[in-house]
DNA sequence: CGACTACCTTCCACTGTGGACTGAGGGGAG
DNA sequence: CTCCCCTCAGTCCACAGTGGAAGGTAGTCG
């Protein structure tokens, strides 16, 4: 009964409060409400749900259809996210690819880099947008937690589009 | 020979352009230079040098003091590195732990989620004070390419410090 | 009924993280 | 000068995370 879970284990526990889910439920639940800053894969969901069952965190009910197997908290399973949750957040990571690309930007050709900047820029631009619909219209559903995850998104995506707005030239124009 | 580098191999090959280095010399400057948006390990720096030795992207000088293995850069080191960089860099990866702490953080007794907020709150502000710093001393030093990836740095850590001061009072205040 | 699509899980190779461990050089205290 | 300790330099391991391939099954639509 190992309690020192790592962090997606503890957020598929934490899912589980809501109802019993499989495997595949989780990883689209997860990708939904925290994949924007939390990212996870269903390699990883189900290898962590089949640790966790033969620690005894979760329970598997009769598998249903397409060998969907549900799996429920167990009360040491609300425990250690609880004890999980209790722990102080580690810091952030942050891996962003064009940054390298750019650090090296010297070594390539004039025009390329801008090319580069513009495809991402126009994905954060639709990100944003995304945000903001999603804000105007089920902000007034949102708890005050979910509304603060999704500030940060709309903070983060807007900084972003700022700091592209004043690149120099020398990497922003083609 | 593999052309299909990932980011940090190559970043490595990137770094080798200045001078040959050792893999400490390595993990020391690209903390240094990329460590803030391109996190790195001692573990997987010497595993990426090992692998691109023996694949002839380097080559291993004549050991220095305490094992000390200079490598320095091949021809085809060189070609791969140039490969990569042509690349379409893909997208950023965010993970963050007190945004998952945030989003189950009704499970949490009032008061303690804002003991942690304020502990990364404290973080940020410092970040971003170094950025200014580093900015204000050797600003004019740094090309195009250093400048917009600092540029980056300052605009996200004043985004989430804006973000940090205007959550609700349930989250924010002990 | 038969093809097809969506569902659900498994497996694998590789990348990334953090800590423990070894061992050698160099510099300061005595 | 010698000894000790600190830093430098590399190795190893267990675990976490990623992406894609593969495979089987259930419902659905012609």
């Amino acid at each position: 009964m190992d309690c020192q879970l790592n962090a997606t284990a503890a957020s598929l526990l934490g899912f589980l409060h809501e109802r019993p889910m499989s495997g595949w439920d989780l990883v689209a639940t997860a990708q939904a409400l925290i994949g924007d800053f939390w990212s996870l894969t269903r390699s990883q969901v189900y290898r962590e749900l089949a640790a966790m069952e033969s620690a005894g965190l979760i329970a598997a009910g009769p598998a249903g259809p397409r060998d969907r197997r549900p799996y429920e908290l167990t009360d040491a399973g609300r425990a250690a996210f609880r004890a999980w949750l209790e722990q102080r957040p580690g810091p952030e990571q942050i891996r962003y690819p064009l940054l390298l690309t750019i650090a090296f930007g010297r070594h390539l050709p004039p025009g390329r880099l801008a090319s580069f900047v513009a495809d991402h820029r126009g994905v954060h631009e639709q990100r944003l947008e995304q945000y903001r619909a999603l804000r105007a219209e089920a902000g007034d559903h949102l708890d005050a937690y979910a509304s603060a995850t999704l500030d940060f998104g709309i903070r983060y995506e807007t900084a972003v589009l700022e700091w592209f707005d004043h690149l120099p030239p020398e990497i922003r124009s083609r």
